[in-house]
Formats: C-alpha cells, structure tokens, sequence
RNA sequence: UCCUGAGUAGCUCAAUGGCAGAGCAUUCGGCUGUUAACCGAAGGGUUGUAGGUUCGAGUCCUACCUCAGGAGCCA
C-alpha cells in the first residue's frame, strides 16, 4: 500500500506504520506506552472498568479502562465497542500476574478504524459452535485464537520442510497441476475441458519429479494436489498440499532415512518456534517431545534385514545409542550413502549392474544422525495385527495379502510414541512404478509412514522401478493407455537410474503435530466433499 | 457408493402426540479486577422441504434436501 510511505503521514492515521507494537512482543516493550493496531475480541465490564481484549494477529491482551483514569469520551468510545471492530490502541504495558500472558494494557486511547454496526453482530462469539456454521463462516473462524494459531503452525510447518530441502541440496522443481492422465490408476480425478481435450486436475507430481530428479539429482516440489474420492473422515480433503521429494541413485533404504530426518527437523522447528500456540490450541507438547527423543535402545527398530533373519541384523540391532543404523548403510560421521548397495541383497533378475559404480558421490547427501523410527515390514506389521485381533484389541482381523484399513493404522500407531515406518508392502495392492523387492518380487520397496496418537498415514514412498521392460508390462498389466505414458518411460529409456522418493501431506502432518480431530481445521478454507464455500 | 446420526430463535440446545422454552448473542439497566465474567429486564420462531396419519404433529409415517461421523480409497 502506497499510502504508508506518505511523507503526510501522522500518528493519526489509520494506517501510519511507525511505532506500532504486536502483541506477541508486548514483554519487550513493558512500562512503556505502546500502540497496537487490531480487533476487539470480546469485552467484559465490572461497574466503571472496561476489559476489552484485543487481538492482532500475533496474539491476544486484556487492556484495562478505569472511568477515572481516561477522558469520558475515551472510556464512553471503549464502552461502545463491538466485538470484531478494529481499533488503534495506545497504552501502557504493564505486568500483572493475575494476565494469563503475563501482562495488560493500561489504556490510554482508543481510535476506531471501523465499528461493527450491532444491528449485524459479529457471527462468531466465544461461545460453543457447531461444524457446519463455523465451516460456512470460515473466513471469519480464521480469526479466533485457536484458529490463527494453527494456521501459524501450519505456516512454520510448510517452511521447515522446504528448508529442510533447500539446505539438503535439493533443487525445487513443481510439476504442472494440469495433466493429461493418472499418475495412478487408481484415485478419482477432477476432470475438465481443456481446449476441447480432456484435461485432470493432478493428484501427485512424482511422475514428473521423476524426470527432473534424473535431470538435476536431488529434487522436490510442494503444492496443491487434487483428489475426487467421496471420502467423508476427519482425515480427507478434496484439495490438499503435498510436499514430494525425489532422488536419483537412492534406494529405499534412503529413502526411509530422508522421511525420518526429514519430519525430525519438522518437529522440531515448531517445538522450538510455537510453545504459545500450542498452549493457545491446548496440545500436549510431551507427545512431539518424544518424537525427537534419542532412542537409545529398542527391540523394535526391525529393519528388513532382521525381519529376514540376514546377518546383517546383529549389526544393526547392536549398533551403539546415537549409531543411526547398521554400518553397511551410514559411511563414517554419518554421512550416508543413499544407495546402500552394500545391504541390498544380490537383485534376483536385475541386469548386471555394478553397485559400486552406480554410487555417485554426488547424489549422497547428509543426513544427520537420527532418532531412529521405529520400522515394520509388512509381515511384520500383520504379525502384530494378528495378535491384536487375538487379544481382541481390534474388531475385525487383517486379511494378509490386504491393505491395512484405517482402525488397524490407529492401533500400529498406538503402539509408539514416534512415527512408524511400515515398508515392503505386497506389490500386488501398490502403484504400478513401485520396485519389486529382489529378495521376494511379490513385495514392494515401498514405505508408508504412519503418525502417532492414530493420525494414520502422512507419508507415502517407494524405490520406483527402474527396468524399461518391468514398467511397460506393469503399466500394461494396470491397463494404463501406453501412449499417455511414453515420456515417463523415456526416463528408463535414457540412463535409468534408481531412484526413491516420497509425498506427505501438509494437512494431515499438520492435523497430528497440532492434535486436531479434523484436518479441516489445518488449511484456510478447506475443500471437502460436501463444501466448496466460502 | 454403503452404514449410522442430526436438522427447533443469530448461535448452542430443551420440549409424554396437547400453550414454542432456556443459555449465549443483541438492546436497556446494575456492578472498580473481570478471564466464555456476573445480576435484572426487553425484543427475537413458517420447528430443513413436500406430502400423510390424527380431534390435535417439533414429536408418528413416506419421500426428498442439507450437514456430521464412519467404511471403502487414499496423503
């Protein structure tokens, strides 16, 4: 806005930048008189003092107006407030214990920028509300301090996983949102016309990340992704952000390493940056505490190679507290090699390819020592969903050969206190790009991530096949149109490579770290089944 | 698509088949430490829609609409 650079602005207008405080830095500035610029959240009064709280956008404060302490037209203009209406605030800042944030606002002046007329209150107030009317009046919930809070966590969030990327050599690379067929056969598009040819709103970017991952190496992309499924849960959204990286010369191996530095930085970027807000939102901080605690032994951190008995697993299991994995797969200080040749077992019918030379150094990135998540196979997991059943701790009992359903993911999940990395799934009930495993072809080298507390899967990976023969029978067995698939299996005709990556959906990763019931509540106007309003 | 549940004042909810109610919000009045303040008063209704049963329907029946939770599918 131009208007603020005036050389003709004073103190008096509503919108002169100088001097103004947030709420949020009020401790910094307390004895001295302030000015905030914001909203009325609600007023209470007791006989000739006013208690109006203001809001701002970083925070809330009570402000204090004794009859006796301001001119009447002060005192008479904070008694004519209405809740919502915007103000400009000058007082002094001052400790009280009796504050929930440790201080109020001695007021000295009040402007008003607008007054909510009270013919046509404001609709929300801090009162209890129902579903429906705050989804139909989110463009006025976002103001409530519960809901400003999440959105801050959802923006720190967003910013800790692409810095996360952006410090780890990756280069972003988005795809485009319109495509011209499935990523996937299998999730529900939002089709429309595109110049008269049909045209799809995408689902994921992968399959492009995939060719600028051969191109630039270490890659990933963040935007809007768009699923038509008439799913109706606490855990769906219509339009939704993914973030994606890729890798070339990675394996899944790598892959699951990423994932669990990758959400280690996460998590800790909002623990050290968002204490008030999840004070404001009522989470219980211990719980993300604990996914960033060093683990210091547990006989839980299978790794495949113990779940099928292969040497390497005294290796792994014996490795000392802070040794993030077996030898074979961290090279000395940590630093690891993505492609884990070493503890890739002999490929089955892989073409002869020498594992050493196809570990460039540099496509290898650091990454740090982590706090080990704890992993599954797919066996495994059904394993312990068998026991479950049998203690009578899960209604209905997992079909092995099937997709684990949503209550079975809330009680893996239920039994850690960190995220849970279950990988080789059967190939069977996964994508069509996803690599078989070379020890048994029926599984897929692929990793779904699941959040604690039974927040159900936020990421989901996989090795991507990297044989031209094994793509093209595997896009004909999934009755995919070849012809729309040409370019991707251009990269497996030109310098194939393998090459892993994963998507996690910023809703949903929000939704757990915030404790939320609903993931309606992490995104500004979430796009649900039943609602594209406002 | 399927299963379950809910639609009554601006909001959150009551009301044996028998006079349409309360709290909050709004307006007016009271209170010098309130934290969703409290106390008193006033205004505020085509009970989601359309039929049906009945002397009488917010309540029972049928259809539809809307929303919510879940399943499937997924991040």
């Amino acid at each position: 806005m131009a208007l603020i650079r005036s050389p003709n602005m004073n103190s008096e207008n509503p919108v002169a930048s100088t001097s103004i405080a947030t709420i949020s830095s009020l401790a910094a500035h307390e004895g001295e008189t302030i000015t905030l610029r914001g909203w009325l959240y609600n007023i209470r009064s007791s006989g000739k003092l006013l208690f109006p709280t203001f809001r701002d956008g970083t925070g809330t404060i009570q402000g204090i107006v004794p009859k006796a302490a301001v001119p009447p037209e002060v005192f008479d203009r904070v008694k004519s407030l209405t809740q919502e209406s915007s103000v400009i605030v000058t007082g002094r800042v001052r400790a009280d214990a009796r504050a929930p944030s440790g201080f109020e606002l001695d007021v000295e002046n009040v402007e008003i920028v607008h007054l909510v007329p009270e013919s046509t209150p404001f609709p929300i107030t801090p009162k209890e509300h129902g579903v429906d009317f705050l989804m139909e009046h989110r463009h006025l919930w976002v103001r409530t301090p519960r809901q400003a809070a999440i959105l801050r966590i959802r923006a720190t969030i967003m910013r800790a996983a692409q810095e996360y990327f952006d410090t780890n050599g990756f280069i972003r690379t988005d795809p485009p949102i319109l495509t011209p067929a499935a990523c996937e056969g299998t999730s529900t598009l939002f089709e429309l016309d595109y110049f008269g040819d049909p045209a799809f709103l995408t689902q994921s970017g992968q399959l492009y990340i995939e060719a600028t991952a051969l191109a630039l190496g270490k890659v990933y992309s963040f935007g809007p992704t768009f699923r038509a499924e008439k799913s109706k849960t606490r855990r769906h959204l219509t339009e939704f952000w993914m973030i994606e990286p890729e890798v070339a010369f990675m394996d899944l191996e790598g892959d699951m390493q990423l994932a669990e530095a990758f959400l280690t930085h996460i998590v800790t970027t909002v623990l050290t940056n968002h204490r008030a807000d999840f004070k404001v939102i009522g989470r219980d901080v211990a719980k993300l505490e604990a996914v960033i605690a060093p683990v210091t032994d547990s006989p839980l951190l299978s790794s495949r190679s113990e779940a099928e008995g292969s040497a390497s697993s005294s290796a792994t299991e014996s490795g000392a507290p802070g040794s993030t994995a077996s030898s074979s797969t961290l090279g000395s200080g940590h630093e690891s090699v993505i492609l884990s040749d070493t503890e890739r077992p002999k490929p089955v019918e892989e073409e002869s390819k020498n594992p050493e030379a196809s570990t460039p150094t540099t496509a290898a990135h650091t990454i740090p020592p982590t706090n080990r998540f704890p992993r599954l196979t797919y066996d495994e997991a059904h394993a312990m969903l068998e026991v479950a059943f049998a203690e009578g701790k899960i209604e209905a009992a997992h079909i092995y050969g099937d997709d684990f359903g949503s209550p079975d993911e809330t009680y893996i999940s239920s039994q850690f206190d960190k995220p849970v990395m279950i990988h080789r799934y059967p190939a069977a009930i996964k994508a069509f790009y996803m690599q078989p495993d070379p020890i048994d072809p029926t599984k897929a080298l692929c990793v779904d991530v699941l959040a604690p507390e039974g927040y159900g899967e936020i990421i989901g990976g996989s090795q991507r096949v990297d044989s031209y023969d094994l793509l093209k029978s595997r896009i004909e067995e999934h009755n995919l149109p070849l012809a729309a698939f040409e370019w991707y299996l251009d990269l497996r005709r030109y310098g194939s490579v393998p090459h892993s990556g994963f998507g996690m959906g910023i809703e949903r990763a929000v939704a757990w770290i915030c404790g939320l019931d609903h993931v309606r509540e992490t995104i500004p106007f979430a796009r649900t089944l039943n609602r594209i309003y406002p």
